[in-house]
DNA sequence: CTTCTTCATGTAAGCGTTTACATTCGACAA
DNA sequence: TTGTCGAATGTAAACGCTTACATGAAGAAG
């Protein structure tokens, strides 16, 4: 359509200009070491060629770029959003750009789209959760670049993260229900095999049964990818089981928001008949109705945490450390004692 | 902590199977220019090494990045996630990758997002609305970048999208309820003055009052920013006004979402003393009770649609199209006949 | 046994920045 | 006047890759 000019180059500004491209540069980076004079008349041929500095040039010059990655799980739901816009806004303030991608909750691809953030030259990474192989993080480790782990708190784990006691926090809540006198315990939980939140959450529950001197066995687990739909369809199938459940744990507010509908549509009553427990108290967990009760991640304080320790790291090199955040659980209207005819 | 070893390059990969840079290239680039027994041996050398590319770098030689952006003006609820979903696949289909930007709906910082995607080498973007600042655009064509706008169609535009009428489709949706005795409407909105669907809304709505023989000036508005906690704020606001309408309109599902809400919260029957009426028929829409009457938008297929459309454009230059999709109303539970007393 | 092809590989010139180092030019102290 | 110093600017060497072009070897054709 145009005769498709080339955009312009530093050279171009620096012709245009009437100094050389050394003295365009420090115009860009560093204002305040060159003339007034110089840097007005830099400014006007900068924005009368429409020029933009060439991302991957300055990348390869400069070797860093103020780019960090973060790669989640899904973006198809809001259970990331909040910690990562959180995240973002922190990064802003300390001069960083966030690059996004997501993975399907696949680790295939979840490789690789850290080797691609990698090669688009992220300074450093924002990954979720802890496991993922090994080759992986020797991959990390031969380009040097850093990674926080985060969603997720372990004591005990080598790599430094920002997050929470994923059993523990499922663990509290499975107590309180089972206090209020359920037995028959079901929990539809995200597929563990490759993600250790899911995991995590379904150890929790088995802990929290194993402390009231229930059975861990009799847990009743159906696992299935995230979805609304999905929950329903697990919700349903769970329930006609014997013994039937009294109380649904969901690996997640999606889970659990169509395990919800699903026990509407079947004519039941929460949490007269039913407790539905989620997880992650998303902002959806607060208009179902009832509101749905489930635990809550400090998604904002992760994400802010996150960001400032990788900041950090990359401003002075200070070293990334493990921290731990609370998330408790919240009462809502989804639980109630267990119903007495059984 | 450690030796901080640099990454290796081409180069050393050359060194370690013993032949030049460029045949490591042609091996990544064009496997089947090189002899089988080489390329082995540079594979080899490849995994053994840790080998990744330096996207700048290669970004710079090649001049493309197959690479292409798409900025959206929130990640925070899923309007734009299937969409998305649907664009990335096609996309990988034909071989590029998406990058993924988010803009709080601040024009300004799509701009900056713009310019940033850009100068990563995005070789097109995916753009949401057609309105923007001129510069914007003349930016984009001296760079060279096509884009293309999606979520919005306009016939008279001279640039090309994939989307729907925005005004047309909430005119069908607003006659519909208009016929079934509304007279006192109202409408919360997304705030109108950079973002051209909600204002293409704002005059569906009007249009449709029209056209039914009622004074358009006598649609109660609100503008507010997304959200659900926002939804409820306009609603609660909305109702106490005289007259009080008996139909509310919102300019997504979200705010509809939180309309409803507050609707429960203050006692009031959906449908019966009042309809809501959402826009974009996501997910959410059919889990509130009851399910939300909104106008669907065909997200997938624009999505795709929209990736086709640029791959197509860089892969055989084939020129972007304007392409009109169908949005629909539908009636689930949230509208009724106009409520007798007055 | 030449001469031509063809195929596999090597050579080296960019691509657009940043930045260490060199240069120039006044101002100011001695 | 001379010397010194610092500020402003210029010079040119990377950075890691792709690719047009050159080279060489091995067969095919004459």
């Amino acid at each position: 359509m145009n005769p498709k000019k080339p955009p312009s180059t530093l050279l171009d500004v620096a012709a245009a200009a009437g100094v050389s491209t050394a003295t365009v540069s420090r115009c860009l980076n560093f204002p305040d070491q060159v003339a007034d004079l110089t840097r007005e008349r830099v400014m006007t041929a900068v924005t009368d060629l429409g020029y933009s500095p060439n991302f991957g040039a300055r990348a390869m010059a400069a070797r860093r770029t103020n780019t960090i990655g973060a790669i989640i799980p899904t973006m198809e739901n809001a259970i990331f959003a909040r910690g990562l816009q959180a995240f973002q806004e922190e990064l802003r303030v300390h001069g960083f750009t966030m690059l996004v991608a997501s993975t399907s909750y696949r680790p295939e691809i979840e490789d690789e789209q850290i080797r691609s953030l990698v090669a688009r030259g992220a300074d450093a990474l924002l990954l979720i959760g802890h496991e993922r192989d090994p080759e992986t993080y020797r991959f990390l480790e031969a380009q040097g670049v850093p990674a926080i782990i985060s969603w997720t708190y372990d004591a005990n784990s080598p790599r430094p993260s920002v997050g929470f006691d994923n059993k523990a926090a499922i663990a509290e809540m499975a107590t309180t229900i089972i206090e209020m006198g359920h037995r028959n315990i079901a929990l539809i939980s995200a597929e563990t095999s490759m993600n250790d939140r899911a995991y995590a959450r379904l150890l929790g529950v088995k802990e929290a049964m194993l402390a009231a001197g229930l059975n861990p066995d009799d847990l009743q687990v159906i696992e299935t990818p995230y979805g609304i739909e999905t929950g329903a369809v697990a919700f349903e199938t769970m329930i006609k089981n014997t013994p039937c459940p009294t109380a649904v744990f969901c690996g997640n507010d999606v889970l659990a928001v169509g395990a919800l509908r699903r026990a509407h549509e079947m004519g039941m009553s929460v949490p007269k008949d039913v407790s539905i427990i989620g997880f992650d108290d998303i902002e959806l967990a607060q208009i179902t109705n009832p509101p749905l009760t489930t635990v809550h991640v400090p998604h904002r304080e992760m994400g802010r945490r996150a960001a400032l320790s990788l900041a950090n790291l990359l401003k002075d090199g200070t070293p990334l450390e493990n921290i731990e955040l609370p998330a408790k659980a919240v009462f809502r209207g989804t639980h109630a004692a267990a119903p007495k005819t059984k």
